[in-house]
DNA sequence: TGGAATT
């Protein structure tokens, strides 16, 4: 891997993979005694995905590295009743590769990638099992002082951890609010410990902790499910989030909120001009439905000065925190099959790519300063 | 007393 790369990668968080330890076997499907196909060093599990990518882009990052068997972004099936594809995103998803050796290079190159506000965890998938599902956690009452690995220590006595997190303050960026999660490998995992610590006083904690299965996540109201939607709007239109701050949290998008008590209440008009503009597109292709067409619509943009060990995870890194990125591309020598100094990435909003060209032309990459702009009919006459 | 982990 070039020195470039590895610069970027080295600040990613390191995290350990729930997969088989074993080495990498030769290429190819492998074949259990009893038949069916072993897809456990080929199929990997990615997490903590951005709300707004779309199976095209997670097809596009994860297509990057490799060819792919099959993948899947998973989707809630209550939003997307009449048509599956067009469910809101869980945040997680399934790529299987077709060679085990990309499925390793996947999880070293993209696990702990920072794509908008998430970091994305890429992880070899457990096998599918009855026995591992609603096998998580809600655990509060802990003490302000307990961190996530006193937390982990206390539940490790039941069973295999697969997460556990603490909830932190959002304001005082930092202080626990004694709520957190913790998810076994195993239901039953999950059980005993509830059995074991519910009701229980932690050492030298003065007051008990209760822990009990988690709420399932897609169960949301319609209100919380709205509010989510009207959020995610809003950050299209103001861009990235740590360039936002405003926070349109509870006002309903359109002139009737999802609780029919406060369905005549009006709007506060001074909360929506700013918003109202691309309230239709925003919602519109939440619902799944791209108006700027299929695959390969949005805004092109041109890269320019690469070095020429870049790849396309450089350009992921570089331009996924500014918002919905569907395409890379590094242009390479045919024989060399190094870059030749530029790239393409595609953005689907106006919005997004103008905030990445307006913060990436001029950035300097290593020893390198970039170029960045709209691609223009005429490529790059200088 | 609340975050998107099993297709």
């Amino acid at each position: 891997m070039s020195r470039m790369v590895t610069q970027i990668i080295s600040t990613m968080e390191t995290q350990v993979s729930n997969g088989p330890s074993g080495t990498s076997l030769p290429n190819g499907p492998v074949i259990s005694t009893n038949g069916a196909t072993d897809d456990s060093k080929t199929n990997l599990i990615v997490n903590y995905l951005p709300q707004n990518m779309t199976q095209e882009e997670f097809k596009s990052l994860f297509g990057s590295i490799g060819e792919i068997e099959s993948c899947k972004l998973v989707r809630d099936k209550i939003t997307g009743i009449h048509d599956a594809s067009a469910g809101q995103s869980l945040g997680y998803g399934f790529v299987n590769y077709v060679d085990p050796n990309d499925a390793d290079k996947a999880i070293n190159t993209l696990n702990g990638l920072k794509l908008q506000t998430k970091t994305i965890k890429v992880s070899y998938a457990r096998p599918s099992s009855a026995s591992i599902r609603d096998a998580n956690l809600y655990v509060s009452g802990l003490p302000k002082t307990m961190t996530q690995k006193d937390m982990e220590q206390l539940f490790s006595q039941y069973g295999r951890i697969i997460t556990s997190r603490i909830l932190v303050d959002q304001v005082t960026a930092g202080i626990s609010r004694g709520v957190g999660f913790i998810r076994f490998d195993k239901r039953n995992e999950a059980e005993e410990a509830i059995k074991g610590l519910n009701g229980q006083k932690p050492l030298g904690a003065a007051e008990p902790i209760t822990v009990k299965f988690a709420n399932n996540p897609s169960q949301k109201t319609g209100q919380a499910l709205l509010t989510q939607l009207y959020q995610t709007a809003a950050r299209r239109y103001t861009g990235p989030l740590h360039h936002q701050t405003q926070r349109f949290s509870l006002i309903p998008p359109f002139g009737k909120g999802p609780d029919p008590n406060n369905s005549t209440k009006p709007i506060s008009p001074s909360l929506l001009p700013r918003f109202s503009p691309i309230t239709i597109d925003s919602m519109t292709s939440l619902a799944g439905v791209n108006l700027t067409g299929p695959t390969g619509a949005g805004w092109c943009i041109f890269v320019y000065n690469l070095s020429p060990e870049a790849d396309e995870s450089v350009l992921w890194q570089l331009f996924g925190p500014f918002g919905a990125v569907t395409n890379v591309k590094v242009i390479r020598d045919f024989t060399t099959n190094k870059c030749k100094g530029f790239g393409f990435v595609t953005m689907t909003n106006y919005d997004e790519a103008a905030m990445a060209i307006a913060s990436l032309n001029g950035y300097r990459l290593g020893d390198r300063v970039l170029q960045v702009s709209f691609k223009t009919s005429k490529q790059h006459k200088a």
